[in-house]
DNA sequence: CGACACTTTGAAGACGATCAACGCCGGTGG
DNA sequence: CCACCGGCGTTGATCGTCTTCAAAGTGTCG
């Protein structure tokens, strides 16, 4: 018998389906340990399983004809990787996977999933949350990404971090390798340390990878003013905890 | 009473719900007309009804703070919206949209979509399918616009356009004004039309709004060279039929 | 201590955005 | 019938930003 870690019970996705149901279920799937490096699957391959990631990072990516990786996303603790693979019609993999860290997940069949949101419709709710969402943080970061700076994208991302990692705005140690944010970011290598140069006149500094923002303005709580209605950016603020879409630290087309 | 057009009818979204039960569903909507230019809702407004959109365009968009327009897409006939929004927690829009022209829609109230899809699970599953299709859609997106030049994003949506439409390649008329196109796109109208002039080049004329793809290889059906496992991606040709991917005519980083 | 991965810095070039001017066309009003 | 206007698209010139290529610097782990 398996021992599910406790953070798996308590996922949002599962909510809502009763505890005995819930246990049944969840014994149908199995720990799987992923070296860091490692992959996990490829893009074309046929999905089989769905994941849910226990500890470390998995990286979601695209590679390219130059051959350069294209990160999608990093998948933490907590989060699920192809469910939107396993709902699609199309059956194969659309993107790369691997572990960015020494990494834990616990796979069942993709035909698991399929069968119990059938069965359970709090489930196939939790599904639909899940991938709503999903959209609309895609939705965010495309906007961003045709939008702002470099230097933009990096100070939002260094706040987001500090956000949903829980950490201390006033110094912490970057998760990931410099290279890796980059291509998170859609960004060039060099692109990216030139963006933590221009950060320090605005009060945030690095070096190696200790982080501190010292900009006490950088760490409120910000309000939305591109939005076309009213001071406040709910839909912002709801999924992110703070609204990072009009941080304006950075004023665009301006010389340094 | 009123009649819904058949095509309502043929909706996959409806698949797999008894005749009798999709006829009553159905009763509910009521048919609304947008006049050309005219809003639908607004950013930040309350997330009131689901659309399925019968004639006409509607366009979703974003305004930044700048004040100009970021579309996002163009819904057409057959077309839903909101789905998303109304299944996501935050309970506003998070978009803008408005007509393009003259345009005809169906309209629910929102706890209609969640009532029926609690309701009728091949509702649900056909929910999840939509949106899982649309987030692959969205990622293409993205990963195109890092990647290709706007030459490039031109001629791939020129393609597109005749396959999703049934348009004769060797001449057709665009349907929307340039301008809504380069927004569609994410780039200026001036970077757009000299996209067009590069395209010529390339054997893609357009006068006017009359376009013309002369270069026979532009039509067949592509094969994904960029994909890292076979000479096939079959997860881009089951959605458009095409795989617009490893569209290599404008090679890129080259002076013309 | 040396090898290697990772990061920084510099210089040059490509590309798209922006600003400005102009051309084209359809409609309106005198 | 002509003059004027506004919406739309084209073309030219300039400029900022990001990428690319190249080389040097930093850190870590055996």
């Amino acid at each position: 018998m398996i021992v599910l870690p406790e953070m798996v019970n308590k996922l949002t996705l599962f909510s809502g389906i009763p505890e005995a149901d819930k246990k049944t279920m969840l014994e149908a799937g199995h720990i799987r340990n992923i070296r860091r490096g490692h992959t996990l699957f490829l893009h074309g391959e046929p999905v089989a399983y769905f994941y849910i990631v226990i500890g470390g990072t998995i990286q979601l990516f695209r590679v390219n004809q130059g051959g350069d990786e294209k990160t999608i996303s990093l998948i933490e603790p907590g989060q699920t990787i192809c469910e939107d693979e396993i709902l699609n019609a199309s059956g194969a993999h659309r993107l790369n996977a691997k572990a960015v860290e020494d990494t834990v997940l616990i796979q069942f069949a993709s035909s698991w999933l399929r069968d119990n949101a059938r069965k359970y419709t709090s489930l196939a709710f939790n599904l639909l949350n899940l991938m709503a969402d999903h959209s609309h943080e895609f939705e965010v970061e495309a906007e961003q990404q045709a939008t702002m700076s470099a230097a933009q994208l990096v100070a939002c991302f260094l706040q987001k971090l500090c956000v949903l990692h829980k950490l201390d705005p006033r110094g912490y140690k970057l998760p990931y390798s410099k290279t890796l944010i980059a291509s998170r970011l859609g960004m060039e290598l060099e692109t990216f340390s030139r963006a933590l140069t221009k950060l320090r006149q605005h009060g945030i500094t690095i070096k190696g990878s200790r982080v501190s923002i010292n900009n006490p303005s950088l760490l409120r709580q910000y309000v939305c003013n591109s939005c076309s209605i009213t001071d406040e950016c709910p839909a912002y603020k709801a999924i992110h905890g703070i609204c990072v879409c009009d941080w304006q630290g950075l004023p665009k087309g301006k010389r340094d």
